[in-house]
RNA sequence: GGCGGGUUGGCGGAGAGGUUACGCAGCGGAUUGCAAAUCCGUGUAGACCGGUUCGAUUCCGGUACCCGCCUCCA
């Protein structure tokens, strides 16, 4: 069997993968807050964890993985929408109107994912539904002297954990001294955090012993985790942002809660990433998500393509030029592919997909395989990577032309044929150059054979589709 | 201020203590009415300084620059 090394937070090294239970591999990622469509950003993760389960899948075999991707639907600005939508006029109560939020918003993720080819994983509970755990463990964690009741709030005691800090490398004096944030009077001490903290009328709640409240956001992960996926399990994966202080809090009070477990073996994080050089900010205008490239006519494949031409512990940068050309890329192999039967994954993409999920070392391999001109392998070793699926097949084709539209193209190609024969080139070439601008390129097999082929050269939106098809219909009137 | 990551050829981007990464672009050629597409060939690197070594882009130390986290943004 391949062994799969991975580099682990915890201890900063690569290290072989011991499953715990090799007919049962778990892990967590920690999924998004849904009060909004996922950016670009949110996709990194997705698609560097998705591409772990498929390895874990290969390995361990497909009913042998168990992937826990949770919904945080508590949250202040999913309440904010909600109002806002309430005092706009719509019809129901605060608790409906934000029930409506989250359910659009997660119908966009798994749309929005989906696209991406991300398979989804096994298991995708939403925070509401584990309150219960989450009151029960915070109890707990008072019971056994972790944490502490105040005002209504319940607040985790930081000091009491003696290896606070390690997964992220700091020290609570430190942290300390770093602390920019106003310390609310009740804590004990400035680092303390948040397990659960009280709503008021208009915010939703729950019923604990606390009076109404809701939960901390770090118990929402612990507690989805044990229930889930036990007090031990194999990875936890994140982003590095999540690093501190979320995935810390989450040790703390796993580790705390269940002295008998050891939470997870594996921390993965992925670097961040960024777009033409910058951090993606709304401020900064280079804010864009999953959506707005799909509607900008950008497959949801090549989307994915771009995102693992980078190793996931290095910063990515998400640039145009590169869509281009992974589009390209994809646009040349799924040429190639098309009608073969794929064959096995070949060995050097397994190898380099193991050796702490080396995707461009991969596609790297990839790239030979195409060139050798192996397309069975190749098909393969795509779907490996979730390239090259049927799935992901959000590119255009002659099926997304009208039928009217079809037959337009196909007297036009008459046309330029004929041209072409007559040796009327200028004709010819507007033609040709016209039907390019759709992404229909015909091409001359023999003298009395031509074919139309259908590609997309410029990822042109809907939009400038329709007026490139209305310009071509001006054209046919000019013949 | 504290903690962490990065710096590879025109661009993107890997691995490996000594042998061609790979892709895109460029250049030359084949093909073509011209292009496109395709095919063949080809140049260009390792931020800076020092150390270890027979030999370092790869290991160690330092410097510079960039980025992230420390604020419920993945």
């Amino acid at each position: 069997m391949v062994t799969i090394r991975l580099t682990n937070s915890k201890t900063r090294k690569k290290e072989d993968f011991v499953p715990i239970d090799p007919e049962n591999v778990r892990m967590y990622v920690c999924g998004p807050t849904v009060y909004d469509r996922a950016h670009l950003g949110n996709a990194r993760p997705v698609v560097v964890f998705d591409m772990l389960f498929r390895l874990l899948r290969h390995v361990y075999g497909e009913g042998h993985v168990t992937y826990v991707r949770n919904f945080t639907d508590v949250d202040d600005k999913i309440n904010a929408e909600a109002l806002r939508r309430q005092k706009a006029g719509a019809p129901g109560t605060l608790e409906e109107l934000i029930h409506e939020r989250t359910e659009e918003t997660i119908a966009w993720y798994h749309a929005d994912m989906d696209a991406l080819g991300a398979l989804r994983p096994t298991v995708e509970p939403r925070a509401t539904e584990f309150i219960a755990q989450m009151i029960a463990m915070t109890e707990g964690l008072i019971a056994s002297g972790h944490a502490y009741a105040v005002e209504g709030h319940v607040l985790f005691r930081v000091r009491s954990y003696k290896d606070y800090g390690k997964l992220s490398g700091r020290s609570v004096d430190d942290m300390i001294a770093g602390a920019r944030v106003e310390v609310a009077p009740f804590k004990e001490d400035p680092m303390d955090f948040v397990l659960w903290k009280p709503s008021s009328g208009e915010e939703p709640g729950w019923d604990s012993p606390w009076g109404r409240g809701r939960p901390g956001w770090h118990i929402e992960c612990s507690a989805m985790a044990q229930e889930l996926l036990g007090e031990s399990f194999d990875i936890h994966g994140g982003g590095l942002d999540l690093q501190f202080p979320h995935h810390e809090n989450e040790i703390a009070q796993s580790a705390c809660a269940h002295p008998h477990g050891d939470f997870a073996h594996y921390w993965l994080h992925n670097e961040m990433l960024q777009v033409e050089g910058k951090k993606m900010s709304k401020s900064l205008g280079n804010f864009f998500t999953v959506r707005d490239l799909l509607d900008q006519g950008i497959p949801g494949e090549v989307i994915r393509f771009v995102l693992l031409m980078t190793h996931y512990r290095s910063p990515m940068d998400w640039t145009a030029e590169k869509a281009a050309e992974a589009q390209k890329t994809l646009m040349k192999w799924r040429k190639f592919v098309t009608g073969v039967k794929p064959s096995e994954a070949d060995h050097r993409v397994i190898a380099a997909l193991s050796d702490d999920l080396n995707t461009a070392g991969a596609i790297a391999v990839l790239h030979e395989l195409a060139k050798s001109g192996d397309a069975p392998s190749l098909a393969a070793s795509a779907h490996l990577l979730g390239l090259l699926t049927n799935k992901l097949g959000d590119w255009p084709t002659q099926d997304d032309f009208s039928e009217e539209v079809r037959a337009l193209i196909k007297r036009l190609a008459q046309a330029w044929a004929n041209y072409r024969d007559q040796k009327d080139w200028q004709r010819a070439d507007q033609i040709r150059d016209a039907l390019l601008g759709l992404g229909v390129r015909v091409t001359q097999k023999t003298a009395q054979h031509w074919e139309v082929r259908y590609e997309n050269p410029d990822m042109i939106s809907l939009a400038e589709r329709e007026e490139r098809v209305a310009a071509l219909a001006r054209l046919e009137a000019l013949q």
